[in-house]
DNA sequence: TGTTAGCACTCACCTTTAACGAGTGCTAAT
DNA sequence: ATTAGCACTCGTTAAAGGTGAGTGCTAACA
């Protein structure tokens, strides 16, 4: 398909292109020392190379830069892993070195610590609740009208959510009612408490008063009802240090997209086992075609329960992206594993 | 010191200027309804305006635009409160109507809500502990080596911090730490938390053994040495739609402020009572100098307990903002009040 | 004396033009 | 199969000229 000297000259192009985002002619790749052709032989190459789809001009008589074709080739083919320094190495390492107490912090700080290293947009989906567990649940009265739930559970993560509560229920008998769910569900993992209640619970408060019913109402639209996604976004303004965005507009339609968890959210949640790159428009968002979103899952044992992501310009520096993103996300895996099996 | 109709000139460039964020020609205000001069003596008295240093120019033969002196005295002496539309009272309000019961949410809505009437960057400072009170300590092991410690308020606020138990520490000895903690401690102020544990329960807790003292300090250590400001910042892209940031190094600089909450945080905890204009040069950190910042104080009874403020360009439409937050401030004390009164 | 008309002048902005140079494609020689 | 040579393309930059919105100043006016 592609000889052995046209793969070289396509690698050179997207190697420079990425340091540099400016088009690349033949003279400036026939100096190079690794290549020892002349340039009116690149050019050659690179016409080939550009009638095949995989590079591209800006005008007629420019260098060329690589299209999307390229970008997926490179990754695909000739993609050299990048020695990560061994700071960067030791960097994401020490997310890790201490033994994990709270998923949330070590979530937050692996975006902030991601999106430093790389200069791109971190973009980390918390754990799906898949094996988490129902640790403890607590109502908090706060004064006569209002109470909070809290939900603890086992990977440390809380989630409060505060309720009114009408004047006619007691607050011993949200007590009694909480006393119940714990007994009855602590331990279970949270996607199935829904069911768990069904079966279980609701029988069981049916035999109380009316109240007793109401409070358990309450409680479970309080705590239940709600599918939490955890989405941690860090170096948003990353964005805008990449020359590709130097167009304001761009850059603020992004903006707006990251802004709002509704949208990330479903792009993250993907199927793919390991990393999966998607360059420009293999993007489905508009916004996102000139750029690259490289998702890694992380998983507890068997089960994905979480995808961590870099955006970035498509001119982005792959090999550095997917080294971090690997290396990352098999610590964070065996945190997890070394976590539940404590 | 200034005639009238320096003024009236006054006033009319900076309310174009606001609106267009052009330089303004005399031409253009005597073309106005409200002005019955020609351009030769509105010419005149902007020039007298410039010497005085309320306006300048951008190049010798443009139209004026405001100083920071001439929005300053905008400011002080010449703005006419803005008649909030209907459709703005409302939504400020509706943040409110409802029985507040979880404080935290409301700032955030309330900032999402300042910024998207505005189209600045809301801050919102959450409320100092000072009125704050102690409602209930929780601790809830998560597995043999951690812990999570939750301090509600009587505000509704729910803090929670995981931490290490060392082995030789048994989770029922924490149990009665925070019983004891719970005991003594539930209806104190926040701000008064160290000083009663120094008082009070030091001394109960020195009774026990080694091993409690050492649960203490845990529980301690998590809970109250750290001090908790709670920065809500909405609507961080609306500087980019804003001409004044077209030039994206001065986006990037601000982006880089606002996303570190080291440095927001002492800008908006201010003493001044009420609201608080500072234009341009009047704001400390560099970058904010060509940014004009208000910010506006709530009070629980007499202490002022928190700050809003809304952060835009120098060219702000100042009688808006400043309505808004009046009028959100205003909501925010009565409520807060009402919570803690009922 | 305060206001206005008139006029020369300024300067950002736009368009045109020309020179430059990095780059290409093609052809012919090696 | 590779390369040297050469004409050609086109984005970039700088200079030059025209336009128009704006000014300052002066002299006339009410």
């Amino acid at each position: 398909m592609l000889t052995e000297r046209q793969a070289l000259v396509l690698k050179v192009i997207i190697d420079e292109f990425i340091e540099t985002a400016q088009p690349i002619g033949s003279r400036n790749i026939a100096k190079r020392e690794d290549v020892a052709y002349s340039p009116a032989t690149i050019r050659n190459d690179m016409a080939d190379l550009e009638d095949e789809g995989f590079l591209s001009k800006t005008h007629s008589s420019s260098g060329r830069i690589p299209s999307e074709k390229g970008y997926r080739f490179y990754v695909d083919h000739m993609m050299s892993p990048l020695q990560l320094s061994s700071d960067e190495v030791r960097l994401v390492q020490s997310q890790f070195d201490d033994r994990m107490i709270e998923m949330e912090k070590v979530m937050q700080n692996s975006a902030h610590i991601l999106s430093e290293l790389t200069q791109y947009t971190t973009l980390v989906l918390g754990p799906e609740v898949y094996e988490t567990k129902l640790k403890q649940l607590q109502i908090v009265p706060i004064n006569k009208q209002s109470a909070i739930a809290i939900l603890v559970t086992d990977t440390g993560h809380v989630e409060h959510r505060s309720f009114a509560v009408p004047s006619e229920i007691d607050h011993s008998d949200l007590e009694k009612v909480v006393n119940i769910l714990n007994e009855k569900l602590v331990g279970v993992p949270i996607i199935y408490l829904d069911r768990m209640i069904e079966t279980e619970v609701i029988d069981l408060i049916n035999r109380y008063t009316s109240n007793f019913q109401k409070s358990y109402d309450l409680i479970q639209k309080a705590l239940f009802n709600h599918q939490t996604t955890s989405l941690y976004v860090s170096g948003k303004s990353n964005i805008l240090m990449q020359p590709e965005f130097n167009d304001i507009e761009k850059a603020r339609s992004l903006f707006n997209v990251m802004e709002s968890e509704d949208q990330i959210a479903p792009i993250l949640k993907t199927n793919q086992e390991g990393l999966k790159i998607s360059i420009g428009h293999e993007n489905e968002m508009e916004v996102m075609n000139n750029c690259t979103l490289i998702t890694a899952t992380y998983t507890l044992g068997e089960n994905q329960i979480g995808t961590i992501a870099l955006l970035g310009p498509t001119r982005m520096e792959y090999a550095k992206a997917v080294s971090l993103l690997d290396l990352w996300s098999n610590h964070m895996s065996q945190s997890l594993y070394r976590w539940f099996n404590d």
